[in-house]
DNA sequence: ACGCTCGGTAGCATTTCGCAACTTAGGCGT
DNA sequence: ACGCCTAAGTTGCGAAATGCTACCGAGCGT
């Protein structure tokens, strides 16, 4: 559709646009489904689909495929996500607050993501270069070239 | 596919999953398009995939049609985005990250956010329930009933 | 009356998706 | 050796979504 895009959101939405792509990843990065048949009865996909959306991820290095060998068992394939591919926890843990916000369902659930070594829960915000914390409904969106991404005070991650 | 789905996460792709619907919105919240015609050539979208579209949206809530008259001016019509709609910039807020991190383009674009009164840059970023930012790679995703989200301590939203 | 723009519809080709059945490959029991 | 089981697909076919192009109808300016 628009993998070369100029808008980086069209981009991404290149790669992971289609239906099932987002929800594969999600199952690996939540569930921690590694093999073919987790993620097809995890989400009830056609194997054929799976298959091919599988290979496509692997093609674009969200997921990396490895056989995997353990002493006496038969060997068996295993799909583990790239730092490319954990990285959509940003986009997975949107599509969760919204969902929550504007899709309740009184018996739903959703991906929580608690910092490794305290167990504290994070959640997603809007935060300015001062590390304050700003609500949505404060900002106004503006399209701007990604190559203004380079100031110096961008370094605060990690 | 899953609009009904327990995950909060499948319920959101149910609205928005779609190769078109966030690329719609992204425009709304972005270029602020309103009319048919400006979402059109903004996207190259054919018509009448663009007429499903807009409706499935004011169905579900995400934008608003109106008929809007101008004094002398013929009528037209308009899409605007609900607030359900504007929330939105969440997700192609995280998308435009990934997409910028994961697929660089030189001459690329994204949708940057500005606090309305300072004018200062907002990022979205993981914080603690104590303000402070946390790299996406120091997280665990876990998966959690939606009830849990009322604690006390999860108020300073806002 | 004529043409222009806007917001669509209608018809048809192409692509993707989904279901079900079949295949391939290794390992296991007997 | 022989058949059986499981994992990981492939294949064939029908259904649905998407895309392209052309056309339509209302409102307005001239």
């Amino acid at each position: 559709m628009s993998e070369d895009s100029t808008c980086s959101v069209a981009r991404s939405l290149g790669v992971v646009g289609d239906r099932w792509a987002l929800l594969i990843i999600r199952d690996a990065l939540i569930i921690g489904s590694t093999r073919f048949q987790e993620f097809r009865d995890g989400l009830g996909i056609a194997s054929n689909i799976l298959a091919k959306r599988l290979a496509l991820l692997v093609e674009e290095g969200l997921m990396e495929r490895r056989t995997y060998q353990e002493s006496g068992v038969r060997s068996h394939d295993e799909y583990v996500l790239t730092e490319a591919g954990r990285s959509l926890s940003l986009v997975i843990g949107a599509l969760a607050v919204w969902g929550r916000t504007h899709r309740p369902k009184s018996d739903g659930t959703s991906p929580r993501f608690t910092v490794d070594e305290s167990g504290l829960t994070a959640r997603l915000a809007f935060v300015t270069s001062d590390g304050q914390e700003v609500a949505p409904e404060r900002l106004s969106a503006v399209r701007t070239a990604d190559a203004i991404d380079h100031r110096p005070d961008d370094r605060r991650v990690g």
